[in-house]
DNA sequence: AATGCGGGGAA
DNA sequence: TTCCCAGCATT
């Protein structure tokens, strides 16, 4: 058989199998680019399955480009809150302004217009131009590489640029006239429920009879790939802080920086214990004493006078490329009182002591630097909450400048700040009064 | 070209 | 548990 027959056998069973066993999802209900194009940003990364619940509370609450332009983005981030890879949901919002200023609110059908919009990349551009407009675009994801190297037998290594051009050109290729959107998504379609990455269900598959892979035996050895480096360990200690006096009921939180993990979302204070060990397997664990010290000299560095009461839980939390291993104390907060400057002596000290041997710049937040008690009393700290009670905490200044946004918050604040689902489930725990036996 | 960036589901 | 999934932005 040859290669122009190959290729044939391949577009037309595949369209077939397609019209046939296409899932009804929500997006495909309708053919309105701007739900094509909010479903595309959503399942970057992302299982159809998680997926659909998210895109269907996001497109109720901003129905067009123009309502998600227009939404506080706060109000974004809240509605993608647990999808991870939260950029993306303040890309697409950056981009509905963008549509919205420079298309008058409709998308754009030229390429290289598409293209330019903020979170759209190579798939994404050709997702939309297909499927919403189609257009011939090649829209090459994982799902269809895995499919087209096996199909083809095609050994190169997926995760290499060139590779992904390599396909986009033979998927453009087969595309069948006039068919881009049913054929583009066909393809995926394909990669999702038949040709799976670990145990692919070639016997009903519709292009089994001419897949080389198959033939070859090759089915369970492609696509080649590279494998991603392990996450590096973080031994992080994490504070619940209980209000007293005028914040009685609630519990200090804090708003991550503008950039970066988890940029802008809420969540509990907390301190990296260890310098980053070099290939160390595991973080080792820090002992309560002088972890509950750091973590009282942290929370003073950053304002606020608490004291640990013990050890409430241990969590994990897996990124791609750091696992946090989380020790959360449960604290008090401590107005001025007289046991006040003790506590931060010793805390101080076991602050001073980590900064100095993590070279003084691993300690705050997240790896910004951080000049540890800077007692200079000019700096106002930024309390959205009432900021009364602790009016004499210390001054401190994170980073180049950066101040942290803290509020203390009840369980009801919670439906309107994103947080990672580590510390929804922490705070949520708390709430419901899990960790109650801390205190004794 | 290499790295940063979340969170699930399946084996 | 362990393994797998993998677009876009930035550098």
């Amino acid at each position: 058989m040859g290669l122009i027959e190959q290729k044939q056998h391949f577009s037309v069973n595949l369209l077939d199998w397609y019209m046939i066993n296409r899932r009804d999802l929500p997006w495909r209900r309708h053919n309105n680019p701007y739900f094509t194009w909010v479903s595309e940003i959503m399942l970057q990364q992302t299982r159809v399955d998680t997926v659909i619940p998210y895109f269907n509370r996001f497109i109720g609450n901003f129905p067009t480009v123009q309502a998600l332009a227009e939404a506080p983005e706060e109000d974004v981030l809240k509605n993608w809150e647990g999808l991870g890879y939260y950029s993306r949901a303040r890309n697409l919002q950056a981009a509905a302004r963008q549509v919205m200023e420079l298309h008058g609110g409709e998308i754009p059908q030229d390429k290289q217009a598409v293209f330019a919009l903020k979170g759209v990349g190579p798939y994404t551009a050709g997702a939309i131009l297909s499927i919403a407009f189609n257009q011939p675009q090649p829209a090459v994801d994982g799902n269809v590489m895995r499919v087209l190297s096996r199909y083809f037998l095609i050994d190169e290594d997926i995760m290499k640029g060139s590779t992904r051009v390599l396909m986009e050109e033979l998927a453009g290729e087969l595309i069948p006239e006039g068919r881009a959107r049913d054929f583009n998504q066909a393809l995926m379609e394909l990669g999702a429920l038949v040709c799976t990455p670990k145990a692919p269900h070639c016997l009903t598959c519709p292009v089994m009879e001419q897949c080389s892979g198959r033939i070859a035996g090759r089915e369970l050895t492609l696509p080649v790939k590279t494998k991603a480096k392990p996450p590096r360990p973080e031994q992080r200690l994490v504070a619940i802080v209980e209000g007293r006096g005028a914040h009685r009921g609630r519990v200090l939180v804090r708003q991550r920086p503008e950039s970066g993990l988890l940029a802008r979302m809420w969540e509990l204070p907390h301190v990296l214990a260890e310098p980053p060990a070099k290939a160390s397997k595991k973080a080792a664990p820090l002992a309560d004493e002088p972890a509950m010290a750091l973590l009282a000299g942290s929370l003073w560095a950053e304002g606020f006078a608490a004291r640990p009461e013990g050890l409430a839980t241990h969590a994990e939390h897996v990124f791609s490329h750091i696992v946090w291993q989380l020790q959360v104390y449960k604290c008090t907060e401590q107005s001025q009182s007289s046991e006040l400057p003790l506590i931060a002596a010793e805390a101080r000290a076991a602050y001073d002591a980590q900064a100095a041997t993590t070279d003084a710049a691993t300690t705050a937040p997240d790896g910004q630097s951080a000049s540890a008690f800077s007692t200079s009393d000019q700096a106002e700290r930024k309390l959205t909450d009432d900021a009364d009670v602790l009016g004499d905490a210390p001054q401190i200044h994170i980073g180049k400048g950066d101040q942290l946004t803290y509020r203390w918050i009840g369980p009801e604040d919670m439906d309107k700040m994103a947080f990672p689902n580590i510390f929804l489930k922490l705070l949520s725990s708390y709430f419901a009064g899990i960790y109650d036996d801390i205190n004794e």
